[in-house]
RNA sequence: GCGCCCGUAGCUCAGCUGGAUAGAGCACUAGACUACGAAUCUAGGGGUCGGGAGUUCGAAUCUCUCCGGGCGCGCCA
């Protein structure tokens, strides 16, 4: 078992078990409400438990209070092989003190699971279907720096899912469909002509000026060499679009993959109405009428900001006030056409008729009056049999030396996320991004996230990383003939871990699965950033040790045991660091140049 | 007016889904290198967790209510 603190629960619940079944405690109890967690004090020991507490009311009956239930279970606790001690404190905390034997197992099972460590098992249980939907940005220029944090997220969410023992499907929403790409084939057509000699001068109001456009204005050119010219836009229309967007989309995978970011599934919003499985924007609407979910009627006008055109008229309308949202939302423009909404719930039954368990969507924190109604369309639809979740990503400031970097919108003019990434490289980019609540607005300075020192918190990860495999190579460098293979440190004697700082280092390694768990539940990456960073801070204080104590440090050249057990440490602490970071999708160099 | 998010040290932020005396980094002060990489570390001061009420053995965390900031509020996507 490579989580403790799963182990102990399951001990603490056959105990409590057996409280039951001698009639002190009624049955059944629902072991979920009392947690094993570190205590915050390290003087309390290393493991502490709530369970007496959970339960004081249970055990009013036959217990005097939640102390005396807290001692029964201490008692049962202390008969386990792993327990050097079990102590009831303050209202009914029960302290536990672990014997150094399991740390020295800990560690055996994570040389022996490598890069699995962390992973929870499940044997036979089948892999729950989740889907994360991030990015979809609009194909009508290249993602800039706005789109960067919600594509970084995303991705190391599915990662982090990944690892946690889900299947995970990464997936990528085209809006392809609105009034955006018209304007984007009007401007790509304007590149064209110009293309052709014409000179256009400057780019009208309302049209993408970027000079991105430029190339595809050339391809057009090559493909319809001047039959395009003095045509009616309806003859070319359909066509130079799906041009543009092909070109589009082709530059946004490749900014994407400059942040080594791959999505499995493109799903087009153009194919909703126009696909091989005809109109599902009719389908998913036909579907919530059967459920009387929709009907015509009139909204009262919007509050705020006054909308001048407001027509108050009958319109179709989804009853999303019945799964908790404000108002009913409609799913007809006054020309008939379906609202983005309608499409979007289309676009979520396709979804949820893959079968996902769990639907996650990445958006911008503009959009979060979004949420509640595609939650209610997703519960409508899938009868509350799935969740969606949507995680809202804050702005990101951009800044240089602690000044805003300036941002122009017009003339094309903003900061794209290739330049970032360019500048500071796609560590820097990630590891920045993770290291924050998603929900948290984030400074991003690219003059700091470069620096090679402690403040920047990237490199202090990675440096601890690149510390640990110094370490071993060091080893072969100085110690004739050591075999620093997995094999040979599996042998070593793990009981030879004394110091205050190993055991304590071990300590954090053993927080992992628990990190993990957490972070995988909550779809919280930045825990693991976080986590890592307090790893690399415990193993840069243990090594600095080592200066004023030499026999502290990792190699001891008269004591081959010891610098065994403790390469064997270092190469776990390498091993975590690694694993830690590749969810991240950030490097975990060997050396630091 | 309504909804969502945020408010924690001077600054930037964590806080393990309700646990014990609220933690890091920066900044400030004082220290540690004939180096398993000092690209690092050690120690110190600094808090009415926005205010108030409630829920209970126990609240930064849950509920309510104010205050302050951000985002949003048919027929844009």
């Amino acid at each position: 078992m490579m989580n403790i603190f799963h182990a102990f629960h399951e001990l603490i619940a056959s105990i409590l078990e057996g409280i039951a079944k001698s009639g002190r405690l009624p049955q059944p109890l629902t072991y979920d409400r009392f947690v094993v967690e570190p205590p915050r004090d390290p003087a309390h020991g290393d493991l502490a438990t709530n369970a007496a507490m959970v339960f004081a009311k249970e055990a009013s009956r036959s217990f005097s209070g939640p102390r005396q239930l807290a001692v029964e279970i201490a008692t049962g606790l202390a008969g386990d092989p792993r327990v050097a001690q079990a102590e009831v404190a303050g209202p009914g905390f029960i302290n536990i003190r672990l014997k150094p034997a399991v740390f020295a197992e800990l560690l055996h099972r994570i040389l022996e699971l490598g890069e699995h460590f962390g992973q929870p098992v499940r044997d036979g249980i089948p892999k729950p279907k989740v889907n994360v939907e991030y990015v979809s940005a609009n194909p009508t220029g290249p993602m800039h720096v706005g789109h960067c944090r919600g594509a970084v997220f995303g991705d190391a969410l599915a990662n982090l899912l990944s690892f946690a023992g889900y299947e995970v499907t990464r997936e990528y929403y085209i809006n392809d469909a609105g009034a955006q790409v018209d304007v984007l084939a009007r401007s790509a057509f304007l590149r064209y002509r110009e293309a052709l000699g014409e000179t256009v001068g400057v780019i009208p109001e309302g049209l993408y000026p970027g000079a991105y456009l430029v190339p595809v204005g050339h391809r057009l050119a090559e493909t319809y060499g001047k039959n395009l010219l003095g045509r009616p836009e309806s003859e070319w229309l359909e066509a130079v679009r799906q041009v543009s967007i092909d070109a589009m989309m082709t530059m946004i995978k490749a900014d994407l993959a400059a942040l080594n970011i791959t999505h499995e599934v493109f799903f087009s919003e153009r194919s909703l109405t126009r696909g091989p499985d005809g109109d599902l924007v009719a389908n998913a609407i036909e579907e919530l009428t059967r459920r009387g979910l929709v009907y015509q009627g009139r909204l009262p006008p919007p509050k705020g900001q006054p909308v001048e055109d407001w027509e108050d008229r009958d319109q179709t309308l989804f009853r999303s006030t019945d799964y908790g949202d404000d108002s009913d939302r409609p799913l007809r423009k006054s020309d008939g056409s379906y609202t983005y909404f309608a499409a979007d719930i289309a676009y979520h039954k396709a979804k949820i008729d893959r079968s996902y368990l769990l639907l996650i969507d990445i958006w911008g924190a503009d959009h979060g009056g979004y949420v509640k109604r595609l939650q209610a369309a997703v519960a409508a639809l899938s009868e509350g049999g799935v969740e969606l979740d949507v995680k809202l990503c804050q702005l990101v400031r951009l800044l240089r030396n602690g000044e805003p970097v300036k941002m122009s919108k017009r003339a094309g003019d903003f900061v794209t996320l290739r330049e970032v990434v360019d500048e500071v490289g796609v560590d820097a980019v990630r590891f920045m991004m993770l290291f924050r609540k998603n929900d948290a607005p984030l400074d991003f300075d690219l003059a700091k996230v470069i620096e090679q020192s402690k403040d920047n918190p990237v490199f202090y990860v990675q440096y601890a990383h690149a510390r640990a495999k110094s370490a071993l190579r060091q080893a072969v460098a100085v110690i004739p003939n050591i075999d620093v293979s997995i094999e040979a440190l599996q042998r070593a004697d793990f009981n030879l871990l004394k110091d205050e700082g190993e055991i304590g280092l071990i300590k954090e390694l053993a927080l992992f699965p628990r990190i993990v768990e957490a972070a995988a539940l909550s779809h919280e990456p930045h825990r693991i950033a976080f986590y890592l960073y307090e790893l690399a801070a415990r193993l840069h204080g243990h090594w600095t040790r080592g200066k004023d104590r030499p026999q502290l440090r990792f190699l001891n050249e008269e004591r081959t045991d010891l610098t065994m057990a403790r390469l064997a440490l270092v190469t776990a602490l390498g091993t975590v660091l690694s694993t830690g970071l590749g969810i991240l999708g950030v490097r975990a160099p060997d050396e630091m140049r």
